[in-house]
DNA sequence: ATGATTATCTACGACCTGGTATGAAAAAGG
DNA sequence: CCTTTTTCATACCAGGTCGTAGATAATCAT
């Protein structure tokens, strides 16, 4: 027997994940000022009393898109970063595949979803600054593990000053983020990222 | 003679400095979509419309405060890169004023202002992603500057990669710009600048 | 003084914002 | 069928937003 058993009264149309979906890339082009409660409830395919019913207010939406996308991260980072290639390759492709995200947008490059919007409400928002403060943990760790993993693999030396690297790492990062939203073309990010990860890994003396 | 022949009618009590002066801390810590037009009379201590007769609209004076943080910025970066002092002594000062001024906010770290409020709203106000991309660039143009006169005074070899170097410089500044916002202590902070810059300059065997 | 000129401020208006009251719709239980 | 329960959507509200109209104050020219 499954848990078939149909709840009780109507059933919702559209579950928490879906209005989230729709409603991702309101706050990626305008982040959370820029945008509307109608503009929102358009977008996630709802009226506006259902996703107050359903999330409670703005900042909540904000705060849970913000979430959904830290996710997202976290995936492309789980993948891209697995171990089981060379290390230079495996971040080689997390940045290509970072600034074609970064870069993907139709009518202009959006950048980061989260750096690029939470860091302007951070500062009044304390709940909107801790979850933009996870996030840049979130990075920081990805790299930190895999450049561990690197060097009890033999593939660095084990003198290589693993959390300075890291620091480097998700600093060219931060930067093509910001730089992407600033409008730099594509081709500029990608030299940029493949002239860093040489620099980075010549002094690394890997 | 000087010119002091005063214009016409009566006289301003306030000139667009003194008003744009009073509304830089709303606009660093608030962002533009943060802050109403009466926050920002209040500050400038002017009324609405002498604002709105100074400046056009909300977004000019927001674009005005902008330019002016930004000079704020050439100025200190002529200062403590003036190439009078050896390059990795003048770097460090430059990084430690720069945490010491992302991190100087009363109630929290408000980071940059420039990079930590227009990246929101710069993909919906194309003169904001302008003014973005300018300061971006002056920064990136200062380093680079200074990094050519270190080779040109033998400071740096020849055949170090300048341009790359640049772009270490310019994203560990974009980095720190962003994790003061999100509230990193100013010891954390300078730990990673100084970092960083051992790693820099040890990769660029200087 | 008087009038011209420019700056300033109080008050207001049209609009938009986040958030909600109210009743209809869609399902299940009896 | 009717009731109960949960979701949905139109319409609405109070307050805030940007921007301005209109009257007043301060200065110069005569």
């Amino acid at each position: 027997m499954k848990k078939a058993t149909r709840p009780r009264g109507r059933p919702p149309s559209l579950g928490r994940e879906a209005m989230l979906d729709g409603m991702k890339a309101q706050f990626w082009s305008g982040g959370f000022s820029r945008r509307s409660m109608d503009e929102l409830a358009r977008a996630a395919g709802a009226s506006k009393p259902s996703l107050y019913s359903a999330f409670g207010d703005k900042r909540a939406i904000y705060l849970e898109v913000l979430r959904s996308f830290e996710a997202d991260l976290e995936r492309m980072l789980r993948i891209t970063l697995s171990g089981r290639r060379p290390l230079a390759s495996e971040l080689e492709t997390f940045f290509a595949a970072s600034v074609e995200f970064y870069t993907s947008g139709e009518n202009a490059q959006l950048g980061c979803p989260i750096l690029g919007t939470a860091v302007a409400e951070g500062v009044e928002e304390p709940e909107v600054r801790e979850q933009l403060a996870g996030t840049i943990r979130t990075i920081d760790e990805a790299f930190l593990k895999r450049l561990r993993h690197a060097v009890d693999g033999g593939e660095l030396a084990p003198a290589v000053p693993v959390e300075n690297l890291t620091l480097s790492l998700s600093s060219l990062l931060h930067s093509i983020a910001l730089r992407a939203r600033a409008g730099t073309e594509p081709g500029a990010l990608r030299a940029m990222t493949s002239g860093s990860l040489d620099l980075i890994f010549r002094q690394a003396g890997a």
